[in-house]
DNA sequence: CCGTTAATTAACGGACCGGTTAAATGTAGG
DNA sequence: CCTACATTTAACCGGTCCGTTAATTAACGG
């Protein structure tokens, strides 16, 4: 379970981790501040810090005691890239563009699309 | 780990059985044509089925002694459903698009959009 | 320097995961 | 019915995950 991926996956995969990043996505947040909503230890937030610093969900600075941590949402876009690969097994209107796009390339009449 | 979008994440956490799904993507399968790429038990394999089962990422058929499996790209629009949240933290176009909508919104000048 | 506050590390326990092999189940078919 | 084939279940094992409490590190501030 070493490939990038997986560790992407495997991060969102605990409604505490998903919940720490829904926080981020209004801004940085310390340690305390993060745990604060939860009734766990401070330990174990810590550590589904680390887990999620290590899948790059989030990126980590120091300024004095404090750890300030920031959301990075790139790993998002590689596992959204990885489902899209599937999207016509759901979506309706991507099940219409595939076909479109499929009618276009076979079309060997050249007209030039503006 | 109860919730839905966990047990997803979950079962996209594993390599097999992100291989398993892009197998499928090509066409349902039995078993044992679905283990044939992987040098691990028929059993292992047979427990993948199952939490792809779990995840709502498949769905299986009896036919005599072969129990095929079919893909099922549902979850992947709800997991794709809750990425996209954080869409603006990634993606420049959502950038711009959300800005645009935001000045739009202010805007007071009710000017019908075509 | 010393106390306080913020956060991490260490050590531990219980649950789950992903693999194994061996046994059981279910169905087709001579 | 008996055999062969496809698949699952059972029992086990080592490793990892998620939580705990206690101890440690780090920095500020009187």
């Amino acid at each position: 379970m070493s490939d990038r991926l997986s560790v992407i996956f495997a991060a969102l995969a605990d409604p505490t981790r998903r919940a720490i990043l829904a926080r981020l996505a209004e801004g940085e947040a310390t340690v305390t501040e993060l745990a604060e909503p939860f009734d766990i230890s401070l330990p174990a937030i810590s550590r589904h810090l680390k887990v999620l610093e290590n899948a790059g969900l989030i990126s980590r600075s120091r300024s004095a005691q404090w750890r300030s941590s920031r959301l990075e949402a790139e790993p998002l876009r590689e596992a959204t890239a990885w489902m899209e690969r599937y999207r016509r097994f759901w979506d309706a209107n991507f099940t219409r563009l595939d076909a479109h796009l499929k009618r276009m390339q076979t079309d060997r009449t050249t007209r030039r699309t503006q």
